[in-house]
DNA sequence: GTAGTATGCTAAG
DNA sequence: TTAGCCTACTACT
């Protein structure tokens, strides 16, 4: 699930359902115990999603910060009573009954790669590693543009570098590239810099349509021969990515390792 | 039951 | 470059 749209998605979600309250912060696995102690009871002021990392502000003044990995995941319940967590459930946020609502807001959290409470300091360490953020407001693609064409390395390897640009996985990246018709190979030096704008539009026209769906839907209706209201099924929303056969020309789609990840493209739609 | 897979990343060698 | 880590779900026996 998680490239930076799930992030960003969860980030939305949280802040609606959790933002402005105090909350009840523990650690029914264990692993988080003593950091959830410092913050259990304190009201969370916002949650902020950046490329991958998520940021609780706390009252407290200290940060929680979390990175999904490839696993993590969210589990959110509307219950009457607490409910017993399932699986392994590192964090937990929970809301108490109060005059506007009578039933528990919990959100669980298993399988994180980072789940921390640290001071502020640690969040800007972070943020100031991280390149772009196609899917934020503001955000511009200069320095990624800027270092792309500076680097040797391939396009489909600097993609997934999250100092160059953030938020990209290796869905995304295969995706992006298939729809500009850039080879993953093609070395950063030999791309020029309308490439690369069009690039960036559509990593963050994608990311942004991954956040409202809340899944990601690369393929437009139209090339998947799909009536407007009828649900794509899992593994028809890509044209490359996971696929044989390309869904565009049909020919068959070469798999190879790019920057320790399957990368998937069309020799046909992307030339080097 | 068991194996295999996954949209990620870091630290060790 | 490789191993390791974190977990849930699916497709097989």
């Amino acid at each position: 699930m998680p490239e930076g749209h799930t992030i960003h998605r969860y980030a939305r979600d949280q802040t609606q359902l959790l933002a402005g309250r105090a909350l009840r912060v523990s650690s029914p696995q264990g692993r988080f115990a003593d950091d959830a102690d410092r913050v259990d009871g304190a009201t969370l002021e916002s949650v902020m999603g950046y490329g991958k990392h998520l940021f609780y502000e706390w009252s407290t003044g200290e940060v929680g910060h979390v990175h999904l990995g490839l696993f993590g995941k969210y589990r959110v319940q509307e219950t009457d009573r607490s409910p017993e967590p399932i699986g392994a459930v590192r964090m937990r946020l929970q809301t108490e009954p109060d005059d506007s609502r009578d039933t528990y807001v919990t959100v669980d959290l298993s399988g994180p790669t980072a789940c921390s409470i640290d001071p502020p300091s640690v969040r800007a360490e972070i943020l100031a590693r991280l390149g772009p953020d196609p899917i934020r407001r503001g955000s511009k693609p200069d320095r990624m543009i800027a270092r792309v064409t500076r680097s040797s390395r391939g396009i489909g390897d600097l993609l997934m570098d999250q100092s160059i640009v953030c938020g990209v996985g290796n869905v995304y990246r295969a995706e992006a590239l298939f729809v500009t018709g850039i080879h993953p190979l093609r070395p950063g030096t030999d791309c020029d810099v309308a490439e690369l704008e069009a690039l960036w539009a559509t990593v963050q026209g994608m990311l942004r349509q991954g956040v409202k769906h809340g899944r990601i839907i690369t393929v437009s209706r139209e090339d998947l021969g799909v009536a407007p209201n009828v649900r794509i099924p899992r593994g028809e929303a890509t044209y490359a990515y996971k696929r044989d056969r390309c869904l565009r020309c049909g020919d068959e789609i070469r798999r190879i390792e790019i920057a320790n990840r399957t990368c998937y493209y069309c020799p046909t739609d992307q030339p080097f």
